[in-house]
DNA sequence: TTGTAAGCGTTATCAC
DNA sequence: GTGATAACGCTTACAA
């Protein structure tokens, strides 16, 4: 590997002062200087091949140009579409992302080493020390998709999310809903079970079938028949998240319940194979890439004034639920 | 934001040179020292709560301790697995993992402001004119899970995957076997076609029956209905990718094929969801993470000596594939 | 209009 | 056994 170009060779070959190259370079206005030199600094550079070492770049600005965004599971749809957005907003603000699993922790020792600008959590299993810790570190952090008191972070509208699950399901005329939520645990599970309520409530409808799964495929699976089995009028139900959904599906099949004919399920949480379920699985869309992409800008200086994304909200019908309607009408 | 500490704090608070601590930290078998010293300085990092600066160490020792992993797309469950590989190895080697998607091209400038020590490329969408500039850059780089001439690289046995698909289902009893493969420019997709043709082959048996689909769900869905409108003997379809597979078991359900009963679906790789399609999908697993895993060592300096992963392959059958003698005998 | 110099915090090579 | 010094490559206030 040949030695790198440095400033002090585009200075050498111009004749002129690396500073001077450093200040064309980074277009300082306060430099005066004569067009021609302006000129020949810039064909260096170009002849010479020159790029920033951005190494000491970071070391002489304290800024390592780089962000954290750590989750639970590389796997799982939802934190890919988080992680999309904000790989996507740290290219746009010239920073790298720096991803990771939460469970090996690593993130704190990034922190520590000045390794990080700024730090993204997507995780119900970081606890209060590790925030107190990132705290006495002094990097800029948030908490993505989660709500914690006293802590900065970011959530979108779950409430609004289950609601719009529930209001679709209204809709088709369904009248006995129940909820697979998450666990008792996460903040995102009770949020929408709380609009899971309100909705039905607010309709002047029951709202205590409900059971509660893990976020996973599994769990769901096991949760779906159970759920049927303790409220057998229920004939819609609205799954908390997609895993759980996805594997609803896959109980509901093999106990021999029929979707949508028998039940109608609808999730939240979009992903693109929802699409190629069988059957396409009913969703609620949520503004998950704008989760990590407003995470990156505020985490790059933009104002938190509200920890809510406002971004779009919106159920998409597919195959898994029908109209209650298409049912034989009660004698 | 406070201040760090910095080895000079710790030097001045024992009365010793921060060269000395700096040497004690990093354990220099070089060094003799008072063993009453070294305590003192271990205790003076421990009280100021010192942890090395990294930007610093990067500069000085012109490394970045961060490896790149590109991937067209954070949402696909192969992917996602690879990267966990590299998240592993990566933390295993003191190294942060920095993650992006190819479409954004990011990686370059990365490479040349040499704030990555390698770099790691999943795609076939990077070109031979960026493959050549990381080349005159100087950066280790791989391609993974993609074989090129010249290039160095790292790969699965995917014609062994291929052959685990089709003598699984030789072993049911089928004798007519399908193929969807991957689109022509992929090479991953012209060795498993290889693995198919060569198994069917050896077994004395036709290995025409076969269509090219996209890497996605949509494409296998359209693929499915069409290689059975054209090869109606077919009984067995091995899928050459997951995305595809799930497609195709979507596609095969509108036409109203049923799965297995009618026709038996085997996909190459293994993922979580696998587990709960209806049908659930019978796949071949391949050591994805060990693509990722390795390819990390290698960039940390492990010899290449065989582009091959040489993992554990493993046919998992599962409900999407069965004996074909549940059929009715022929008369 | 340009040059000088002082760092950023570490580590490697000497010197004492 | 420990200290001094230079250097990694860049930025920025100040001097000329």
């Amino acid at each position: 590997m040949v030695k790198r170009t440095t400033l002090a060779d585009i200075g050498n070959l111009v004749g002129v002062d690396p500073s001077v190259v450093s200040r064309v370079i980074r277009e300082d206005p306060a430099l005066s200087i004569r067009p021609e030199t302006r000129k020949k600094i810039r064909e260096a550079i170009e002849k010479l091949g020159y790029h920033p070492n951005a190494l000491a770049q970071n070391l002489r600005q304290s800024r390592s140009g780089a962000f954290g965004m750590f989750v639970p599971d590389f796997a799982n749809p939802i934190f890919a579409e988080i992680i999309r957005g904000a790989d996507r907003a740290s290219a746009a603000a010239g920073a790298v992302l720096v991803t990771g699993e939460t469970a090996h922790g690593g993130y704190l020792e990034l922190a520590r080493s000045g390794r990080l600008d700024g730090l993204l959590l997507v995780s119900d299993d970081v606890g209060g020390s590790e925030m107190d810790e990132l705290d006495s570190i002094g990097v800029p952090w948030l908490l993505v998709n989660r709500q914690e008191y006293g802590r900065r972070c970011l959530i979108i509208d779950d409430e609004k999310g289950a609601r719009a699950a529930v209001d679709g399901m209204l809709a088709l005329g369904h009248t006995s809903i129940g909820h697979i939520s998450g666990p008792a645990y996460s903040d995102t599970a009770s949020r929408r079970a709380l609009g899971f309520r309100n909705a039905l409530t607010e309709a002047g409808l029951p709202s205590d079938a409900a059971v509660s799964a893990e976020y996973s495929a599994a769990s769901g699976s096991v949760a779906a028949p159970l759920l049927l089995a303790s409220f057998p009028d229920v004939t819609a139900i609205v799954v908390s998240n997609v895993m759980g959904a996805i594997g609803a599906l896959a109980g509901l099949h093999k106990a021999g319940v029929r979707v949508p004919q028998d039940v109608s399920i609808v999730a939240i949480h979009d992903f693109d194979l929802a699409e190629q379920l069988v059957p396409r699985l009913s969703t609620v869309r949520m503004p998950l890439a704008q989760l990590g992409s407003r995470g990156i800008e505020v985490l790059a200086g933009a104002p938190l004034k509200n920890p809510m994304i406002l971004g779009p909200i919106e159920l998409i019908l597919r195959d898994s639920s029908t109209s209650i309607t298409s049912e034989p009408p009660a004698p």
